[in-house]
Order: C-alpha cells, then structure tokens, then sequence
DNA sequence: CGCTTTTGACCGGCGC
DNA sequence: GCGCCGGTCAAAAGCG
C-alpha cells in the first residue's frame, strides 16, 4: 500500500477561511503546524500515538465534516484535526497542532517515519 | 472495567 | 445587537 504524503508544515499558512481566527498582524498564530495531504481513503491515519476524537464539526468550505483528535498522554497535548478535501474527497488533510513529548508508542508503517523526520530533525 | 466514540450545546471572536 | 463560524467540552453509550 504506497501512502502518499505531502508535507505543508509552516504556521504562515493559515487555514481559516471564514473563521478570521488569523487576520493580518495576528500575534497569537499557532506554531508547530503540520499539514498532511495523504492520498488515503480513510481518515484515521495511524501515525504511531494515540489520538481520542473530542468533536466534529462540518466547515462551510467542505462538504464533509471535520473531525478533531487530541494525543491521549500525560502532558503531552497535541492537538491533530483531520479534514477532506472537498475537491478530492479521496485526499484527506491530517493537521497536527503542537509538539510530542513522548517517542510513538507504536510502528504502523514508513508513515511514521515521514512524522518521526519532521518532529525529530536530523542533525547535520 | 477501562476506554473510546458520538451528538449536542455552549462559548468566543468577528462582521455588519 | 445579532448572526455566523469555528472550536471545545460534556454526557452517554458501546465495545474489547
């Protein structure tokens, strides 16, 4: 099963459309931004945590709803809201908010190797 | 038994 | 002031 993903990371990009959450000169932009267009079918991409859904809600901008995930640990909240492109509903955008304090607990696929070379840079 | 998931409601911010 | 949208929490139920 070949998984592709596309890496977006930056928080300059800001995904509210409507919300205006993030309006021009926003301070409070969030960091530590990741931005995962998987080609997949399903939304529930295992990236090696454990994720409990807290909520879902539909946005104008999709036809499908957006689900909101949040890694279960202790003291570590990340944060990770999924949602389908409207466009291409078999391409699912997996948004992770914050940063792990923890190591996977454990090993889906080479999926987590893409995440474990975004939060663990190699160092030169 | 523990944990997770699901729906609704509520809230805050912004726009007009 | 109201409406709109997004985001989060709460409670309950279901399942392993």
């Amino acid at each position: 099963m070949k998984v592709e993903t596309r890496i977006q990371h930056h928080e300059a990009n800001n995904i509210s459309e409507g919300g205006g959450k993030v309006t021009k000169g926003d301070k409070k932009i969030r960091r530590h931004r990741f931005a995962f267009h998987t080609r997949s079918h399903v939304d529930i991409l295992d990236d090696g945590y454990r994720w409990r859904k807290y909520g879902q809600k539909a946005v104008k901008n999709s036809k499908f709803p957006r689900s909101y995930y949040r890694c279960t640990h202790k003291g570590c909240n990340v944060k990770k809201q999924i949602q389908r492109l409207s466009k291409d509903e078999e391409v699912v955008v997996t948004t992770y908010e914050g940063m792990h304090s923890h190591p996977l607990e454990k090993t889906t696929d080479s999926f987590e190797q893409i995440l474990k070379q975004l939060q663990t840079p190699a160092p030169s």
